[in-house]
DNA sequence: GCACCTTATTGAACGTTGTTCACTAACCCT
DNA sequence: AGGGTTAGTGAACAACGTTCAATAAGGTGC
């Protein structure tokens, strides 16, 4: 193997991560692995690991980069229309986003087999998420319990959680003729009807 | 290796299915291997590949089992009391079989990667699960449409999968600190309470 | 009772995987 | 230019699912 080019660490760093996350893409979660991403980068496999302790590292650094993308893509949303409204266009888009990048996915909640513990940004990064949701219950029931809208804003996210998980893994159609998309409106309508009555 | 005895292949088939349950049982889906079992039943691996195609057909026959559990656990549930507190109950126990089984439950629907298509007795297995369900959503709100109450069913179903998927896999409490349990009861009590209001 | 045939079982192999490690080549600094 | 530090490598290990030619055992026909 001729050796690369010597270049800045964090520059390999990066590319290591494209590399990954263009696998995800492309050929989804079978086809990431240390040799094919060093193929990719120009290096072999032994050398991925003088930049990432192991794969699980490279893919949790893969996650960092899609929640970070997903608050993006969050903050994006138009801000018009009812509390309830962009709720449903929230819930839509993420289902939108992870339909179109089913490996990323995966990778965010199916990654590594049991994992013990996750990193702490981990947590916040979700939490993240789901506090510009609970901000819009609020609007949406301006009496209602900072706690309870928190503990309810959870239940959509697993929920949803439940849908995108099957639909990503073909196996949604096995339970129902409902896409992820009519599931979470459901859902959603449900929550939202029980706090504004005859909305 | 010592050659075993020779057994009928009835027998051998079911030892090896006992053999895989046990094992993801005790070790989890990590530790289930072809040389695993064959360790166990006293055979080579390569003699599992005399009576599976695949390891993922073990996987499968594993799974028609687990259903059949399911079905009877559902069936040994009493019947007494209201329909939604019957309802509750179905889903507290699916639940609670999940936590006690959590590999088996993994192997239901996390099972093998994309699998291209999977045996028609899946989708009736479920829908022999859900069927019970919509048949107490009905008798929860009689004037309820069969084909909107078989929707309500599968919603129900998927919300509950997405609770156990995350607690199962130990990811549950980086979203929340509800249990999969107040989860669910939380989605089924929002979705009964607005098919009788005030009920 | 012996030979034959069929079937079950095996060991070894292939190609994968993540990961480690001693070696070496490239760079930086004096 | 020479020495030291770092980065990259090839080869190896243990595991995985899976395949296959060779072999041992069982049942059958004579």
């Amino acid at each position: 193997m001729s050796r690369p080019q010597r270049v800045p660490r964090a520059e390999l760093r990066q590319a290591i991560l494209d590399s990954a996350r263009g696998i995800l893409d492309r050929e989804g979660a079978p086809g990431l692995s240390a040799r094919a991403i060093a193929r990719e980068v120009g290096y072999t496999a032994a050398s991925i690991y003088n930049v990432f302790g192991s794969m699980s590292d490279i893919l949790m650094e893969v996650n960092r980069e899609t929640f970070a993308r997903l608050e993006q893509l969050f903050d994006s949303l138009p801000e018009a229309g009812t509390p309830a409204a962009r709720l449903h266009l929230i819930c839509q888009s993420y289902i939108s986003f992870m339909r179109r990048n089913p490996a990323l996915w995966s990778a965010l909640f199916g990654g590594m087999r049991q994992r013990e513990t996750f990193p702490a940004w981990y947590g916040e990064a979700v939490r993240g998420l789901m506090g510009r949701l609970t901000e819009l219950l609020r609007e949406h029931a301006p009496d209602l319990d900072g706690n309870r809208a928190m503990r309810l804003t959870e239940q959509l996210y697993v929920a949803v959680h439940g849908a995108v998980a099957l639909e990503v893994d073909r196996r949604l159609d096995i339970l129902t003729t409902q896409s992820a998309g009519e599931i979470a409106a459901s859902v959603l309508d449900a929550m939202l009807s029980r706090l504004k009555p005859k909305g």
